[in-house]
DNA sequence: ACGCAAAGTTGCAGGCTCTGCAAGTTTGTA
DNA sequence: TACAAACTTGCAGAGCCTGCAACTTTGCGT
């Protein structure tokens, strides 16, 4: 019943082939590797690459729907009458600590996204989608139109904002602790208006975590 | 001295590339439409498109840096003791009245923008090196550092995010007044903390403005 | 076990994107 | 007018990506 063995062969085969990919180009580049060396890095024929991945970028840059539709299920799950924010940094926090896990894909990634920013570019275009999704949640929450009022956009929009800058500033930091603290703190800021950390007494408890 | 011949032709022949890649993509799709028929409805040869762009993407989604550089010198003439919020905000706010002026272009990319999300990201790729910078001097602002510290970069990003909301919620509700409006409700949302708008009182106002 | 249907893989043909190079043409200047 | 720099162009070629048809593997009912 489960997971049939084809079920397996074709998440083992997507797994090779995302890897060997992600680990190619960081030796020579994007455009250094074909899609003939990533096939045959992962023991497929090049005409099977293109049954997993649209395209090459692709398969780089690591286009995984599995992370953002976790995100948007960890979303919905939350109790309905919660405010839209804390939900959405209920659900931010879990897609944390599930980043946490594979922090050295992550890491692996970011470095390459760093010397190549139109990878990075086609990475956060996958989550467009999801994006809607979340928008069309809240303003379901909410009872808003999410295409006239701006709200629902507006909360979406800032909390993935504030999930990229986390991981960002964690990064920088060299990882000194849980990803969700710097979560934490970025929300922390949402909530209290993003008024000047300097000027504001709020800010002292902020800057006091780091 | 001024501008010679040989610029004005350039100039001349980039925006024929553009307009006739952006009109032709509008007709039959990104895909259906080849670098040989843009460049001849420009007329030059297909090699000659190349010259000017390094891609046909990059020639539809029409990555112009003018719009955020501007938006950069904006943030930069505000006023030293600002608030770094307040900053962004009369920084967008500027920028949304250029957007403005040119509403048709804006109209026509962002209907093809909805029906191929590729491009959008594309597009959006273009403002990733401005997002830096724009970081680098709300950091200088407020004497963080850039990279350890969340603030800046959460700052700048819920800027951008909300710049973005507002130009989406400008075109639904089919424009009826100035995009600025739509953009102060934005902010207005952000410095209350993103409170739930039915929730909290603070909200009344806000939805009152639609 | 057996065999059939569905799913997956592969090779092939072919069109398109994009690059480097060398030759030709146009523009600015002395 | 002559020359140099800038721009355009054609050509060759590598690589991306798709549709199609044949082949192989897997799942399942009998």
């Amino acid at each position: 019943m489960s997971e049939g063995l084809r079920e397996r062969k074709k998440a083992e085969t997507r797994r090779a082939l995302s890897s060997a990919a992600l680990r190619l180009a960081d030796e020579m580049g994007p455009d250094g590797v074909t899609v003939e060396a990533i096939a045959e890095a992962a023991g497929v024929s090049p005409r099977t690459f293109f049954n997993y991945f649209s395209s090459k970028e692709d398969a780089i840059a690591g286009i995984a729907p599995a992370h953002s539709s976790e995100l948007l299920a960890d979303l919905v799950a939350r109790p309905e009458g919660e405010p839209p924010l804390e939900a959405l940094h209920a659900a931010a926090r879990a897609a944390t600590e599930r980043l946490e896990a594979s922090a050295d894909d992550l890491m692996r990634r970011r470095n390459l996204f760093q010397r190549y920013p139109a990878l990075a570019a086609r990475h956060a275009a996958g989550y467009a989608e999801v994006e809607r999704n979340l928008v069309e949640e809240i303003a379901r929450r909410t009872g808003l139109d999410p295409n006239l009022d701006i709200y629902p956009a507006l909360a979406v929009a800032t909390a993935l904002g504030a999930i990229r800058v986390a991981i960002a500033v964690w990064y920088e930091r060299d990882r000194p602790g849980p990803l969700a603290d710097v979560l934490d703190e970025a929300f922390e800021h949402l909530t209290h208006g993003l008024t000047d950390p300097l000027a504001a007494d709020s800010g002292a408890s902020l800057s006091a975590a780091y």
